[in-house]
DNA sequence: TTGTACGCGTTATCAA
DNA sequence: TTGATAACGCGTACAA
């Protein structure tokens, strides 16, 4: 792609140098306000207007290139339209706006191949660290070696064979924890529905549902290998006439969640009497869709700036060992698990 | 803040040349293919070996200041959590990545100093162009004279005093239609619920319910001076118990939807019977949300995606004049408004 | 307190 | 076809 971009603001701190009648550095130095050093305030205010007249802007390219700061970090997620992920991209954005950085903000589709060449540009840029989702791999590959070189905190999900600060939620407890309000309500006939099995998130899901059911002695009914919500859906309307016949769903996430409330509508089946569902990620409208959803709540945009916390801590230099940051989730009671009233129930991390 | 990075693996194009035995630009060559250039094969060879022995990566920031072209676009939006505008930086993200480009997404806040704050920043890290959706102000400000030097595309929103690409819908026409909806439905007073009318897009679409009361031959009532969601809440609420009494309401946005929906349930008003509702902004749940919402559809990743590819002519030296693209808009017809079954009716440009 | 020289990693230009 | 050199704009290290 050939570019054209016009040099004719190119105002450089040479310009002001020679527009304020001093030398290079002196510039250099007001613009910087470096701490040991003093002015006589005629210069500094001299600099200043040079800078006003010319329209002076500092060049952060130049400055990452001769120093080693870009002021830029890395975000990887998995889709900036999933509102889980818009919000923890807000708060990565929110705390990096404080310390004058920006965010380069970048996708995989949970796609591995995708991540890798994510990972690559991003390096390319020479961000100061990276934020990132990563998809689940069964071994080390190439990001791992390659983020072993840069400050980097894992968001949502750990990565296999990095040793890295991170931000999770106790996926698994919040599942198990799920199941068994359904249980709780005499369920017996649980299914699990979800798709995208290989992401670690979902996995810890399916665990966790796994557990609730083996505690209670329940059979386990995990709808596997659906790709995509289409699929899934067609899955769901299978095993809802199948002699199995569930009388409630845990769901991986919302959109799962939707799948079965249109599944049941079109079985003619009522939710919650003849199927009730709970899942995960809580959206605004969750309480005026009918009946109510009950859902596990992941802080998005908390997690989003825990992050970037850690990632700026260690970018300011600091030490110790990795942490391991475990936010709390909350099981939002409404209406589709069977329950009359709403409520909110903490889960414990 | 000060940053401590690892320079143990800067391996530079300096390395490469030495250690494949030929000088700097036959590497830079060879890395970048340059068009009408031949290499004997042998050269390229060894260069790619040595590249690959030695793990190296372009280091774009060192290219951004040498040529003339960074590799990243700067993306100000109103907010990145709000679905629309995720949608919109998907479609952003998307484009960019088939041209490895990267976006540098900041968020407004509908903030006029936050947004200067922000386009300075942006041009600090020399952002070879700009997709903005500028919040309103009633004169050219520091914003103009900075895009007036760097490829620019407004989205969503026009830029007071600037000429420049820009994608926008028809705010106007689709709450005009939106309001003729309800006109149809017979009622007669209905209100209009917003907040942050110096927003642009808030304006047209104050205006267009205008024109529909107006032609109508309807008393118009605009709930103004809201300044956020809580506050249009109280008017709603206020109006409601007034001697005014709407039948129905058309709402700027979903938040405002929400607020309305809540009054409703408040005060016992049933939805659509007591008070009918039309607004703006689609979303995954609308049709689960009892009653079904009717709404004005926005094509929030196609804008972004169209505005991106507008950018990305230009920056590969497209001079015509500059376009003004409509995108259309669709009013998805559920139950809110009184209607009984599902209907699209698509705005003409 | 202020200024000069050098180098960060790359590419355009020119010479070989 | 290849290579040497000079920028790009800034900040560090030193000298004045």
């Amino acid at each position: 792609m050939s570019v054209v971009l016009k040099r004719g603001t190119a105002v450089t701190i040479r310009d002001v140098a020679r527009e304020a009648g001093v030398g290079l550095m002196t510039v250099s130095r007001v613009i910087n306000e470096v701490p040991g050093h003093k002015f006589s305030p005629a210069t500094a205010q001299k600099v200043r207007d040079a800078i006003d007249r010319l329209g002076y802007e500092p060049n952060n390219v130049a400055r990452s290139l001769r120093g080693r700061r870009s002021g830029v970090i890395g975000v990887i997620i998995t889709g900036i339209s999933d509102p889980f992920w818009a919000s923890c991209a807000r708060g990565v954005e929110l705390e990096a706006r404080k310390r004058n950085y920006v965010p380069i903000v970048v996708a995989t589709d949970e796609d591995c191949e995708l991540e890798e060449r994510q990972v690559a540009a991003l390096q390319a840029h020479r961000v100061d660290g990276m934020l990132i989702a990563s998809t689940y791999r069964a071994k080390r590959t190439a990001v791992t070696k390659r983020l072993a070189n840069l400050p980097t905190v894992a968001i949502d999900r750990p990565i296999v064979g990095l040793k890295c600060d991170c931000v999770l939620v106790d996926n698994l407890a919040a599942a198990r924890n799920a199941t068994e309000h359904l249980i709780g309500h005499g369920h017996r006939r649980i299914a699990f529905a979800g798709y995208a099995d290989r992401v670690y998130t979902v996995r810890e899901r399916i665990d966790g549902y796994l557990e609730a059911m083996e505690r209670a002695g329940l059979e386990r009914n995990v709808l596997e290998g659906a790709a995509d919500p289409a699929e899934t859906h067609r899955r769901v309307i299978d095993v809802l006439k199948s002699p199995f016949r569930p009388t409630a769903f845990f769901a991986a996430n919302t959109l799962v969640m939707l799948g079965i409330m249109q599944a049941a509508q079109q079985l003619g089946l009522n939710v919650p009497r003849d199927v009730a569902i709970t899942g995960f990620e809580d959206f605004r409208w969750a309480e005026f869709v009918k009946p109510g959803l009950t859902v596990v709540r992941q802080p998005g945009e908390a997690m989003g700036q825990r992050a970037a916390q850690l990632l700026f801590d260690r970018l300011s230099g600091k030490q110790g060992p990795f942490e391991h940051c475990v936010l709390d989730t909350e099981l939002i009671v409404r209406e589709s698990c069977g329950c009359g009233a709403e409520a909110v129930l903490r889960t414990a991390v």
